[in-house]
RNA sequence: CGCGAGGUGGAGCAGUUGGUAGCUCGUCGGGCUCAUAACCCGAAGGUCGAAGGUUCGAGUCCUUCCCUCGCUACCA
């Protein structure tokens, strides 16, 4: 038995936040230690995604070639992983030569049976940056409802889901201006020939996650759809056909492959080029993918259906834990609003260890969880300071004392006895735990050992047994010391470093095999003198780090971006707009929407109906008896049932919309030129 | 609208196949002094989102409803 694990590829046009690492590499990378302190043939493979658009545009953006953009962001996201301690065999990229190969030979396999096939679309086109546009490049008004800020194939304020060039009003992201429709040929994966192998399939995937499992099967019940894989861009793997000139692979379809060519570059780098063969080409393999929720269709469905339409017969998905996502301080993580901890910030400030243990003991695995300094603060000083760190430092401290350090084995009597009892049942827990993804679980159940440690300790009480009978204290410290060499197992794969100086403090060796946790590692030893394990947090850093964050949120908050100049209208365009004073007669929340208002408005010469996309901004009531600014004279569209007769004016800063309102008294029916 | 996950003492969570509701933090009281003002013991505090049902018995199964979060594929 072999096992593959990776971890969901970065994308290298960002640096490394802490959302990233509760969800894809921290768990993976304690699944990874596990297997090795188990013995297991295991390796652990990732790299950069450095293809797609984004990183085209920042690359537009500051001049340089995409290669530069990501050779940056992957040298600073490797930095963090070091920062932490999160180890790969092998930490690629999909920028390289090997891999575009590989992507070719994936895509032809797949083409050259037919499940691949063009089809001609239409897409958005902006003449202005010479580039066609992803759905998320492009917004206007909603088709259906008539609200602005509509995304490009789904609005937010109604949520109903339309094609993309049915778009009122769009605008390039970019630069503001109005792309146009061009047709445009692209290839489609058919998802639905392996529709039937991925039944089969998922059928046997009875062990998977819930989330993971019922999405699939909600999937294959609706009907599979042809996808398209290809994208009119510059920068990405070149699509292998003749006619295919400015055509590269989809970000999605060539990134899994890089889990391949990560391990063919493994291979050679080792001097054992055929080496990944063992684990792709066998069946003997179980390969593991870690993700976070929003991968699951990606690593699930389309990801096995390529490997399925292969000529070599690459080994699937044994499982695919997929985690929820980690929120901060009660709000999503987000990158364009800075809300957000880099990990290559954090570790300038605290231990990568700490990091480590509160996102495994915090870890999001069943829902969402929430970071919190405070909490942060809490659980390190608490658990690993009070908790685990103080009870390493007065076994030691103790020893030194009164043995100078140098403890034996000596026959335990049956209340040392049952506590390692206890222990070692906790400890077939915690290996089960390990088995199924529970690092949550298991640190609870880590730091109950060292509870139970100091439990012991107080009731043994050597600081009297000393007086009277020093083989019943060496009793104490032994079971203590066995104890502590336990937990330095347990605890191993969630912190490494830490443990590794633990069991140096207690003269172990660093070997960590699981299996001697059940086991007596010496009959005597000369341990070092103490030296505290972790350090607390003071309140003072962690009000500095709440107060970082905030003002870089803040800082980018007030940092209005400014669109391009929209191209110029004849004075007959703007006479065509029929803008009036309107006062709000009555308000309320259109029931199941989160964004739409349903207003009604006297406009002086008749009232009217409708319904606007402020919701998020002004609760209804605010805005009952104020004088607004309406375009009058919009073509009417139907809302969830409403008639919307016209449009409220705002300012948008950021997304954060603000009404107009006349300066100084005037009358509903006023006409604005 | 569809699908999924969650709603358990002040906070964060655990509750396996239905059988007296637990853990950590916090609060209050006590003990100890080996230890990083750490540790240990005890107490207060919950009608387990709401209602109905199955059952001798339900946080746990069924039905309906409410609330929160997420997903809904051409967005990395």
């Amino acid at each position: 038995m072999r096992y593959l694990v990776t971890s969901a590829l970065p994308y290298a046009n960002g640096k490394l936040h802490i959302g990233h690492v509760a969800g894809a590499y921290l768990p993976a990378d304690i699944f990874v230690r596990y297997l090795r302190s188990k013995g297991e043939d295991v390796i652990y493979i990732c790299g950069t995604d450095e293809h797609g658009t984004p990183i085209s545009i920042s690359a537009d953006k500051e001049g340089i070639s995409p290669l530069e953009v990501v050779k940056r962001y992957h040298d600073s996201i490797k930095e963090a992983f070091d920062g932490i301690g999160i180890e790969f065999d092998n930490f690629s990229g999909t920028a390289r030569e090997e891999h575009y190969k590989l992507s070719q030979e994936f895509f032809l396999n797949l083409f050259n049976k037919g499940n691949i096939q063009p089809k001609t679309t239409l897409q958005f086109y902006c003449e202005h940056d010479k580039r066609y546009l992803p759905d998320r490049y492009v917004e206007g008004v909603c088709p259906k409802c008539g609200a602005g800020g509509a995304r490009g194939d789904q609005c937010d304020a109604c949520g109903q889901i339309y094609d993309t060039t049915s778009l009122v009003e769009p605008k390039c992201k970019i630069c503001g201006n109005q792309p146009i429709i061009r047709e445009t040929s692209h290839w489609f994966l058919h998802l639905n020939n392996f529709a039937e192998r991925m039944k089969n399939w998922i059928a046997t995937k009875d062990y998977w996650k819930e989330n993971v499992r019922n999405f699939m099967l909600n999937l294959l019940e609706q009907g599979l759809i042809e996808r398209s894989i290809t994208r009119d861009l510059s920068w990405g793997v070149p699509v292998p056909l003749p006619d295919a000139e400015g055509k590269v692979l989809y970000v999605w379809f060539d990134a899994p492959i890089g889990y391949i060519s990560a391990t063919v570059e493994w291979a050679k780098r080792i001097g054992d080029p055929e080496r990944w063969k063992d684990y792709w080409l066998s069946e003997d393999t179980q390969m593991v993918h870690f993700i976070g929720k929003d991968n699951i269709i990606f690593h699930a469905l389309i990801w096995p259906a390529m490997l399925m339409g292969q000529d070599k017969k690459y080994c699937l998905p044994h499982d695919i834990p997929a985690n929820e996502f980690m929120n901060l301080e009660g709000e999503k993580i987000s990158t364009s609003r800075d809300w957000a901890v880099w990990v290559d910030e954090f570790v300038k400030v605290f231990p990568g260890e700490y990091l480590r243990y509160y996102l495994a003991a915090n870890a999001p695995e069943s829902k969402d969880a929430d970071f919190s300094f405070k909490d942060f603060q809490q659980r390190i000083n608490n658990e690993l300071n009070n908790v685990l760190g103080n009870l390493v430092n007065r076994m030691l401290s103790f020893a030194g004392k009164n043995f100078e350090g140098k403890l034996q084995a000596v026959s335990l009597s049956e209340a040392s006895q049952a506590l390692l009892t206890e222990v070692d049942a906790i400890l077939n827990e915690i290996d089960e735990g390990y088995k199924t993804y529970q690092v949550k679980k298991n640190t609870r159940l880590i730091m109950d050992l060292a509870r139970m440690g100091n439990r012991y300790f107080d009731e043994r009480k050597p600081w009297q047994q000393i007086k009277e009978d020093r083989e019943q204290v060496m009793e104490t410290l032994w079971t203590c010391y066995l104890l502590l060499h336990k937990i330095s197992i347990a605890l191993h794969p969630i912190l490494p470093k830490t443990m590794l100086k633990m069991r140096a403090l207690l003269a172990l060796d660093g070997s960590f095999r699981f299996s001697d946790a059940w086991k007596e590692p010496l009959k005597e030893v000369q341990m070092v003198r103490a030296e505290p394990l972790f350090t607390k947090i003071d309140d003072e850093v962690i009000e500095a780090q709440i107060e970082l964050l905030k003002a870089k949120a803040k800082a980018r908050e007030s940092k209005q971006e400014y669109k391009a100049i929209k191209e110029q209208i004849s004075y007959d365009d703007f006479a065509k707009l029929d803008i009036r004073l309107a006062k709000v007669l009555h308000a309320e929340p259109v029931p199941k929407t989160e964004k739409l208002l349903h207003l009604r408005v006297d406009i002086g010469s008749e009232e009217r109906e409708l319904v606007a996309g402020l919701a998020l901004h002004y609760k209804a009531e605010d805005l009952i008896g104020r004088t607004v600014v309406m375009l009058v004279n919009l073509e009417p569209r139907t809302i969830r049932g409403v008639k919307s007769q016209g449009m409220i004016l705002a300012a948008d800063t950021n997304g954060s919309l603000s009404i107009l309102e006349p300066h100084k008294d005037s009358m509903p029916g006023a006409t604005i030129s």
